[in-house]
RNA sequence: GCCGGAGUGGCGGAAUUGGCAGACGCGCACGACUCAAAAUCGUGUGAUCGCAAGAUCAUGUGGGUUCAACUCCCACCUCCGGCACCA
């Protein structure tokens, strides 16, 4: 019966105070504010019909808790909130239920909003966006046509994953285990013309740029790796009887001297130009195989002789030219020069097909080169390599690419392993494309740069010929013309032809060519998921700006993001994609800074209770408002901050929200109750101080489960203590408290006779005189074993002398070093005593 | 294979620049309240030996540096995550 009072008592304080917020406003950000900015960020959710689950609670209990702080310690804080709400499950809803995505959109991101205000979140809702809003996807569309005018965006022909059952393209993460995610049908391989987006003319910034963020190492170290970055260098080969050259990137130009073949892709326009059946059905083959396949059946390589002959330009020897998928030809030139030596792909293919090995790496001992390759090429020195013979390969290779460019066959170069961005869906809940094409200027073969808006465009980056023919044709919308919106559709399911449902509402296609004024057709494809998401961050600061993106003087104000609190599924795309487009809107002068985010924190992942992640299938799932329904928000927020690191994985645990709970109610009874005011004993204030320094330093270094375990540790040692609590303390203890538990320590602020909320109240300053008790007990070890200790007054603790007086004579150290010489004390002032004895 | 991260009680996890290992919570045991249970409160709780005082052993393994090592160095083992026929 009591505890039933007591649950109710909390959600009473929940209501109170929930409806208190919600009149005055909850915490706008002002523009114009003088004071310093904060702008804590948390990453937008998709507003999915099962609303907040645990794990989008603590993520955004761990930035609301620092936000809060933020704000009390008198920064100007933004803590915006909005909606990624384009995407798939939606489409999939509207399709089985026939309603409206931007209905089913609406009802989901009012639960949430509803949800999260009941979490206490202190966001600034004035400043909610929404990716499917067109005044907001009015902007991401401007940014794609920057980036097509600035050349950064082609179309091209590429095999994208299809599902022959749904008829419709996949992205990669709707394959799964090979299969389409919706039917489960085996999915598999279609050319489609698609938009591609050039974040390779990014690659170097983007990682070079890495050293000037506070991002977590591991985070940096993927997206390095992501991005891939090696240094060699291009060289180009003759190829006997034909005008053009063979390219080929290698890290290692200096064992040209041990080439003694070359291996294209079978992707490789050379093999394409080929005749030989053999070679065809080889390319046939390849063709067929996934990449998974490809990579599957790596262990035995397979290849075909062209019958071309190359010439080797260091010393003009003939060698075969082979094709096999071995090489690929989205990486580098797709063709290699084949060391068999010193590399082990290169050697299998040699020792299969009987090629020769030629070693110009010294080995220092007998290597069997009918083993495998020597794969110590970094040591080592050069032989059988002409001019670079006895060098270390590092002077070896500049020397070597000096001697190339000279000649000019060849030149420093670097390659990466990011590929360009595929960028088109076939979708209907997707932001559309803004481009028209148009049959008759194609034919005429005009390109948006041969237009007269387009002629007189500057752009530092520049189409291959190849890329250039994709957008042949195709011209942007006139930018009044934005947003390009969604149109009302009968069905959302694929046309079965691989373009979107919109390619079927002849009425939003058809449209007039923005060159020539006759007949063009609308892009139906639509833009991938992360196209809003690369962005929104910048629209907070403006969001209902109508006239640009956002406004250059508040973009100043408040970018960079201060911190990005984020999950870990998020570190190469999201967070490359974004910063992609930040550094392309810098360059164009749009935003102050080339960086987004100043400093990232990865969140961890809470599993079930029993350990697994959490799933409907498993049934171990938790439910956020269940949860707060029976504990009360604030237990659940705290627990949440408490059950571990912040980083880290941990499993859900009943028991120890219970835990969290009754300290709370032990909180409300011991700092709630006593009315009439004392003055807190010294002893008190040792406790309550060291606490407030303990979160305030917790909370600032994303630790929030220590900051937790600190409030509840000064509570038990409160409770002993028999000198009551003063009104100071008492403040002190509930305004920190109030970032874990919002709705209590206002509730006890208002308790304590305050107007106003305590979260717009100064964050609480310890004093340093009351940081340490009156003595402390230094322990005496002997030969590094503790045998005593001595109690000391703190303001004596630098009397060397005296204490290493008092720990001779303490009495079990005494006996310990009764009759031995001592060799060495040492004394770590207020910490330890160390006798070294023999 | 390359790159990151982590190994601490029965469990989740704490430990400033090397300075009392195990904070805080859970669980467990005992006690108080109760006819009883739950809830609540109190006490205890790394292991081993010991009636006890106390001693010894303990932070993945093996070495090392140091008066002193969870922390620093070397070698190794295991687990988790990212990338991967990337030339």
């Amino acid at each position: 019966m009591e505890e039933k009072n007591k649950k109710n008592q909390f959600l009473e304080i929940e209501k109170k105070w929930g409806e208190v917020w919600e009149k005055e406003g909850w915490y706008q950000a002002k523009d114009e504010s003088a004071k310093k900015k904060k702008y804590v960020l948390v990453e937008f959710p998709y507003p999915s019909g099962s609303g907040l689950h645990v794990g989008h609670a603590f993520s955004m209990v761990g930035a609301d808790v620092y936000a809060r702080k933020k704000r009390m310690e008198g920064n100007e804080v933004m803590f915006p909130m909005g909606w990624d709400a384009f995407g798939l499950p939606t489409e999939n809803h509207a399709i089985k239920t026939g309603r409206k995505p931007q209905e089913v959109t609406k009802e989901n991101t009012d639960t949430f909003r509803e949800q999260m205000k009941r979490m206490a979140f202190s966001v600034d809702w004035d400043r909610e966006v929404n990716t499917t809003d067109p005044s907001y996807y009015k902007w991401t569309q401007w940014i794609f046509l920057q980036l097509f005018k600035q050349g950064l965006a082609f179309k091209e022909e590429k095999p994208i994953n299809w599902c022959p059952d749904c008829k419709t393209g996949l992205a990669n993460e709707e394959v799964v285990d090979g299969k389409c995610e919706r039917c489960g049908s085996k999915a598999g391989k279609k050319n489609l013309s698609q938009w591609v987006l050039r974040i390779t003319e990014y690659a170097d910034r983007l990682s070079e740029d890495l050293d000037e963020i506070d991002f977590p190492k591991r985070v940096v170290a993927a997206q390095r790796n992501w991005i891939g970055k090696s240094s060699g260098g291009k060289v180009r080969f003759k190829v006997k009887g034909k005008e053009e050259e063979l390219e080929v990137f290698t890290t290692r130009p200096d064992t040209l001297w041990g080439v003694t073949f070359m291996v294209l892709a079978p992707e490789h326009k050379l093999v394409g130009e080929l005749e030989d059946q053999k070679v065809r059905d080889y390319v046939k083959e390849a063709g067929n195989k996934s990449e998974l396949e490809r990579a599957e059946l790596s262990k035995e390589k397979t290849g075909v002789d062209t019958g071309l002959v190359a010439i080797n330009p260091v010393n003009d020897k003939e060698i075969p030219i082979w094709v096999s998928d071995f090489v690929l030809g989205s990486y580098g030139t797709g063709a290699i020069m084949a060391v068999p030596a010193h590399d082990q792909r290169d050697w299998e293919f040699a020792t299969k097909f009987k090629l020769d090995i030629i070693p110009v790496v010294d080995t220092g001992e007998d290597w069997d080169y009918s083993k495998g390759s020597y794969k110590e090429v970094s040591k080592g020195k050069m032989i059988n390599s002409d001019f670079i013979n006895g060098m270390k390969p590092e002077e070896a290779i500049k020397k070597t690419i000096g001697w190339l460019s000279e000649k000019g066959i060849g030149e420093e170069a670097v390659s990466y392993h990011l590929r360009d961005w595929i960028f088109s869906r076939q979708h209907y809940w997707g932001e559309p494309i803004p481009m028209v094409y148009c049959k008759s200027c194609a034919q005429k073969e005009i390109s948006w740069w041969e237009t007269k808006e387009g002629e007189n465009f500057k752009s530092k980056f520049k189409l291959s010929k190849e890329q250039k023919k994709g957008v042949v044709g195709w011209f942007p919308v006139t930018e009044k013309e934005l947003p390009i919106e969604l149109p009302e559709v009968e069905k959302y399911e694929p046309t079965g032809t691989g373009e979107s449902p919109l390619a079927e509402i002849a009425e939003w296609v058809e449209c007039e060519c923005p060159n020539c004024g006759g007949k063009g057709k609308r892009e139906t494809d639509t833009m991938p998921n992360w196209a809003g998401s690369s962005w929104y961050f910048l629209r907070y600061v403006d969001s209902k700006n109508d006239k640009e993106l956002g406004d250059m003087e508040k973009l100043k104000k408040w970018m960079p993001v201060d911190i990005y609190f984020g999950g870990d599924e998020h570190t190469t795309l999201h967070l490359l994609y974004s910063r992609f487009w930040h550094k392309f809107l810098y360059d164009l002068g749009v935003v102050p800074g080339s960086e987004p985010y100043q400093r990232r924190v990865v969140h961890g992942v809470i599993l079930g209770s029993d350990g697994n992640r959490m799933s409907k299938s498993k049934g171990n799932g938790v439910s956020p408002d269940d949860v707060w329904e029976e504990y009360g928000v604030d237990a659940t927020r705290t627990y949440l901050m408490f059950i571990g690191p912040y980083e880290g994985t941990m499993a859900w645990d009943d028991r120890a929200l219970k835990g969290v709970r009754r300290f709370l109610e032990r909180f409300e009874k011991l700092i709630g109750n006593g009315k009439k005011d004392v003055v807190s004993s010294d002893r008190v204030k040792v406790i309550v101080n060291k606490t407030v320094k303990k979160v305030s330093e917790d909370v600032d270094g994303i630790r929030f489960n220590t900051g937790v375990a600190a409030l509840m540790k000064a509570l038990n040692e409160l409770g002993k203590e028999k000198d009551e609590l003063g009104k100071k303390e008492k403040e002190m203890l509930i305004k920190v408290l109030g970032v874990y538990a919002p709705y209590l320590s206002e509730e006890l602020w208002e308790r304590m006779g305050n107007e106003g909320s305590v979260h717009w109240s100064v964050w609480p300053k310890w004093e340093e005189k009351y940081l340490l008790d009156e003595k402390v007990e230094i322990p005496v070890s002997v030969n590094g074993k503790v045998r005593g200790r001595v109690e000391v007054e703190t303001n004596k603790v630098d009397d060397q002398e005296e204490i290493l007086k008092l720990a001779r004579e303490d009495g079990a150290v005494k006996e310990w070093i009764k009759d031995k010489e001592i060799v060495k004390e040492i004394y770590v002032v207020g910490r330890m005593v160390n006798f070294v004895v023999r």
